[in-house]
DNA sequence: TAGTTACA
DNA sequence: GCGA
C-alpha cells in the first residue's frame, strides 16, 4: 500500500456494521444529507453530513470545517460505535473532532484529493467502509504521481498516517448490489479526523 | 478541482 | 472500465 497506509480488511463483523448503520440512521434524521458545491459551483455527486464538533463543508468560498449543519443546528455527536473503532486503532488520548459521513449512490464518485483542511497532520485519518464495494485509489503526496487501486468492502477500515496522511486519494466507482447491509443499496464511508 | 472527459 |  502506497505511503504506508494501514489497511484492515473486514475489521468490523456483520453485527458491528449493522449496529453502526442503525446509529447513522439516527444521525441522518437529525442532520440530513446534502451535496456540497465545489468552488466552481459544481455539486458533488456524493451526499454527506457530519457528526462531532466540526463538520466538513464546501461551497464557492472553498473547503472548510463548520460548527453547524447548513440547517444551523449543531452536528450530532459521534456515535459510540464509531468512536470505539478510533480508540482501537488510534488510542484514547484524543477524540476525533469530526466524523464525516459520505453516502455514495451507484453513480457517485470522488476525485483524487488530499485531506489538508486540518491543523495537525500528525493525527491520522481513519476511514470506515459500509455497504457496497468501492474502487479506492491512492497515490503520493504530490498530484500526478503513480497511484494504486484497492477494492474496499463493507467492514474494511483504512488508517492514513505518516507519509500516507497527505496522500492523494479518491473513489473511482462503487459496485452496486455487492452488499446487502443497506436495504436500498449504496455505500457509506465514515472519515474520522482531528480538526484542531 | 473532494469535477469532467479522453483514451485504451 | 480504468488510470492519468
Amino acid at each position: 500500500m502506497p505511503g504506508a497506509a494501514e489497511y484492515f480488511a473486514a475489521l468490523l463483523d456483520d453485527r458491528e456494521q449493522a449496529a453502526m448503520v442503525a446509529d447513522l440512521r439516527t444521525v441522518v434524521a437529525r442532520a440530513p444529507l446534502f451535496s456540497p458545491r465545489t468552488r466552481f459551483g459544481k455539486p458533488m455527486s456524493v451526499r454527506m453530513t457530519s457528526t462531532g464538533r466540526y463538520g466538513w463543508y464546501s461551497d464557492q468560498r472553498g473547503y472548510r470545517y463548520e460548527r453547524a449543519h447548513p440547517s444551523g443546528q449543531p452536528w450530532p455527536p459521534i456515535p459510540e460505535s464509531v468512536l470505539s473503532v478510533w480508540r482501537l486503532l488510534v488510542g484514547g488520548t484524543r477524540q476525533p473532532d469530526c466524523c464525516l459521513i459520505n453516502f455514495y449512490d451507484g453513480a457517485a464518485r470522488m476525485g483524487l484529493h488530499q485531506d489538508r483542511d486540518e491543523a495537525d497532520f500528525s493525527w491520522p485519518v481513519l476511514s470506515i467502509s459500509l455497504g457496497d464495494d468501492a474502487l479506492f485509489r491512492i497515490g503520493a503526496t504530490t498530484r500526478g504521481g503513480p497511484t494504486e487501486s484497492l477494492r474496499l468492502r463493507s467492514g474494511d477500515v483504512l488508517l492514513l498516517s505518516g507519509a500516507a496522511r497527505l496522500a492523494f486519494h479518491g473513489i473511482d466507482r462503487t459496485y452496486p448490489g455487492t452488499s446487502s447491509l443497506l436495504p436500498n443499496g449504496g455505500r457509506i464511508n465514515l472519515t474520522l479526523r482531528v480538526v484542531d
